[in-house]
DNA sequence: GAAGTTAGTGTATTATTTACACTTTACTTC
DNA sequence: GAAGTAAAGTGTAAATAATACACTAACTTC
């Protein structure tokens, strides 16, 4: 009586995960799995994601997809849209793959976008535990990736930006201890544009999660800035 | 080899529909489809959705719900969040509908929320087209719904807040010709509190897309108020 | 024509945002 | 140890935006 959806369906998640290496914003990109006998020259890169399992929450998915690829736990992660065109999964270049390592391979996918931020010193892909080859690319060089994830990256880059201010996010980005000159920089390529140094820092001082130490920077070859570090609302408690 | 999700799965959309008739924000909620032998009863209210199509991309889906539901077309829908929660329709209240009209009524469903605004004066549901019972509910006297759907309206809601500034999103809402005191009323309950009449009034009229007509309002007790008319970018071009 | 009701208008005050340039400090090199 | 280098660190004035606030105008009803 009620309409219901013909095919079989699946749900993933995909992450687009952000790291600051001090000069880039960079992402979190993996290569397909390859079997024994798929053809390298056939791989893409890729956002890390996985189908949804039964029994698990949409959240619990992209927090379960981010800690097997670092081994990283308490990531920040936030859902920011779904994606379901019907042919999202259904181009040319991705059917190679999906043949060989989906059951249903020409199952439609609908994926639900996360966006996260990693501090890069918590995790250098070189350790990876994951079978995947995973690495940072610069933001600015995404080559083309698997499905529609380029255009995913796009709606994560753009919620990125809308969210920085309102969120305290940048400081998620950055090691524990930070200057004042790294956060402004990590402002600076998020927004993409130039801040005032002064009117900057002037607005910094005003949030008092933002501590300032007993601290300097060290081996720098030039006046050390003294560090912060930001203090969380749930240490707040 | 890759990891799959086990069971079968449903996904749906569920829309968030405001209007608003010159005094209170509304809602607009169906009663679920009642088959001959379901105990009235049992029947709750719920948000309009569908399952998805097959062939048919998530945004298609909202609009055929609220086109299927009130006829219109071209109504400002955006997709806010995607609900995934595995017991989200395993509510023991939800059980006798689902196996009553669901093929698979035991079929975890995600379902991905659209709000939506609609003029009042466009659509009154006394004179819907669709099967099942619509009607304009206050959002202050929101009854229990089926479902999660009360949590999806919560989001919707907090989502209109959010976007009412930046998205001028408000007109949608108010008749093609509107006074300055409508629009304001309207954001006051959105935003849910009094706003300075006078600067109110400085703000709107710096947006060169609010349009003053040579014309005012008739047959009220007062003065009458002049009226305005909203200019949307594609009018534009 | 008096009473009731909402429309419509301006200004002074305060807070926020912007623009802008020089001195300080530590390290490195010679 | 002097000179050079490179980023750190700092304040103020001007412009803009946000706020607070009270009366007159226009129409309807009685």
């Amino acid at each position: 009586m009620d309409k219901q959806a013909v095919n079989g369906l699946d749900i993933s998640v995909d992450c687009v995960v952000f790291g600051f290496d001090g000069e880039t914003l960079k992402l979190l990109l993996i290569e397909q799995s390859a079997g024994a006998d798929f053809p390298k020259e056939k791989l893409q890169m890729a956002l890390p994601g996985d189908l949804v399992q039964a029994n698990e929450a949409l959240d619990e998915s992209a927090a379960r997809v981010l800690t097997e690829l670092t081994s990283l736990e308490g990531i920040y992660l936030k859902q920011f849209h779904t994606f379901g065109d019907p042919n999202r999964v259904k181009g040319l270049k991705d059917q190679d793959w999906l043949r060989m390592f989906r059951a249903n391979p020409d199952q439609r996918v609908i994926t639900v976008g996360y966006y996260s931020l990693v501090r890069m010193e918590d995790y250098q892909p070189e350790a990876a535990s994951f079978a995947a080859k995973a690495s940072w690319i610069d933001v600015n060089e995404i080559p083309s990736l698997a499905f529609d994830h380029n255009e995913i990256v796009e709606e994560g880059i753009k919620t990125l930006r809308e969210e920085l201010d309102s969120k305290h996010i940048g400081f998620e980005l950055l090691p524990d201890k930070f200057t004042l000159g790294q956060l402004q920089l990590l402002y600076e390529i998020i927004l993409d544009k130039k801040l005032d140094k002064r009117n900057f820092r002037k607005n910094i001082k005003k949030m008092d999660q933002v501590i300032p130490l007993d601290e300097k920077q060290q081996g720098v070859l030039h006046k050390p800035a003294q560090l912060f570090r930001f203090e969380r609302d749930e240490e707040l408690k």
